[in-house]
DNA sequence: TCGAACGTAAAT
DNA sequence: ATTTACGTTCGA
């Protein structure tokens, strides 16, 4: 899969069997907003959202454009701190992923996430059981609280006006379906209550159950993969593992439940992390780290093979050469065993014309919170 | 497909 | 805290 101009680029993970939860709630917020026109500053709900994604790496060819990253000591760390705004994220999100906004690449995302509605399903059914207007709450400050400051507070926009799309696909639908997850918070400060928000997640289910009874079409876009088979594997069929369980707290909670994220794990000192851990085994896409042995980590050197033997670096391979940046090992001591790829020889059963490697995000969080995140 | 760069786990 | 170096991403 690659660069497909006008087209889409679909993210890896979307044709894993398990997307990640960035994608999901990247879709959800795709869809709605890349068809909105903003004719109005953004409510609160949306400018203060906190994203509770991992998909902080600048977005290819297009390094520092995004003020959600924010560099210290070199490295880039998600903006977790500040509020960037929704718009804004999303904006990032598209770019990160090459993300056209073609009904395909909406079709193909839903699809993979198994909630059998297609992009046009939204666009035609906008959600009209759900009163969101009840949940969200929309409270005086709201006003004030508009995106950017350019825009003086004008009157408070109608929340008709604001959650109607074009398209049809409430704002307020992704809002809700992302709020009852606790992915979006509505008030980032009293991290207390965004907690508690979490456990709303319940609601969550009957929503997408619901919106599975409508099954849908998935044709169409003759050029992405079709749909996905159902891998079994107890593929989610609607969002509740994904949002339910994997995060269900706004990105400023990390810190404080003992979060730690990296190299596409997680775990939690705060809650028995045992049943987190298998789901988050399972979001990797194929062919990734655990998604066998139930989530190994780094393999280390065998330490007996010939290459390990070895004492010295040569100083002349490129890996020493290169030790800087490269952080590898002289290639005359690489581990023969290292070498081989895990998974062994079956490791190739991979959906041809897909890039299944590895999971998409990873981002240092731990990092960010000993570098002291709380400022802006 | 490959090497460079990177993030960070694990070792020290 | 610093160093080493694995696994992943990225661009050519
Ligand atoms: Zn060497
Ligand atoms: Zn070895």
């Amino acid at each position: 899969m690659e660069d497909i101009g006008t087209k889409a680029v679909y993210c890896r993970c979307w044709k894993s069997k398990k997307p990640s939860v960035c994608c999901v709630v990247l879709w959800i917020l795709w869809a709605a907003l890349t068809t909105v026109r903003l004719r109005s500053p953004l409510p609160r709900i949306l400018s203060d959202a906190q994203i509770p994604c991992r998909v902080f790496a600048d977005p290819p060819g297009r390094r520092g454009e995004f003020d959600c990253i924010s560099k210290r000591k070199g490295r880039r760390f998600a903006n977790t701190s500040g509020r960037f705004s929704l718009f804004r994220f999303v904006a990032f999100s598209c770019a990160q992923r090459r993300v056209a906004a073609t009904t395909d690449c909406g079709q193909l995302a839903v699809a993979s996430v198994e909630h059998r509605l297609s992009l046009s399903h939204y666009i035609s059914t906008p959600s009209p059981a759900v009163d969101v207007k009840g949940l969200i709450q929309p409270s005086q400050a709201q006003q004030r609280a508009a995106q950017p400051a350019h825009t003086k507070p004008r009157r408070a926009p109608s929340w008709p006006d604001m959650w109607e799309s074009p398209s049809g696909l409430h704002l307020a639908h992704a809002a809700e379906l992302l709020m009852l997850a606790g992915l979006l918070a509505l008030t980032p400060a009293t991290t207390e209550q965004a907690s508690l928000g979490a456990q709303s997640s319940q609601p969550a289910k009957r929503e997408a159950a619901e919106a599975k009874g409508g099954k849908g079409d998935g044709e169409g876009s003759g050029s992405g993969p079709e749909e996905e088979e159902e891998d079994s594997s107890g593929c989610g069929t609607d969002f509740q593992p994904f949002l339910g369980a994997w995060f269900p707290f706004s990105p400023a909670l990390f810190p404080l439940a003992g979060f730690q994220m990296g190299g596409g794990h997680w775990r939690s000192a705060a809650m028995g992390a045992e049943g987190i851990e298998g789901l988050v085994a399972e979001g990797y896409s194929p062919g990734s780290l655990g998604a066998s042995s139930g989530g190994r980590r780094k393999r280390k050197r065998c330490g007996e093979c010939v290459p390990c033997r070895r004492q010295t670096n040569c100083e002349q391979c490129s890996s020493c050469r290169n030790r800087k940046r490269g952080h590898q090992i002289c290639k005359y001591r690489k581990c023969e065993e290292l070498k081989r790829k895990p998974g062994g020889p079956g490791f190739e059963s991979r959906v041809s014309g897909f890039d299944l490697r590895g999971s998409d995000f990873t981002l240092g969080l731990a990092q960010e919170r000993s570098n002291g995140a709380l400022d802006g």
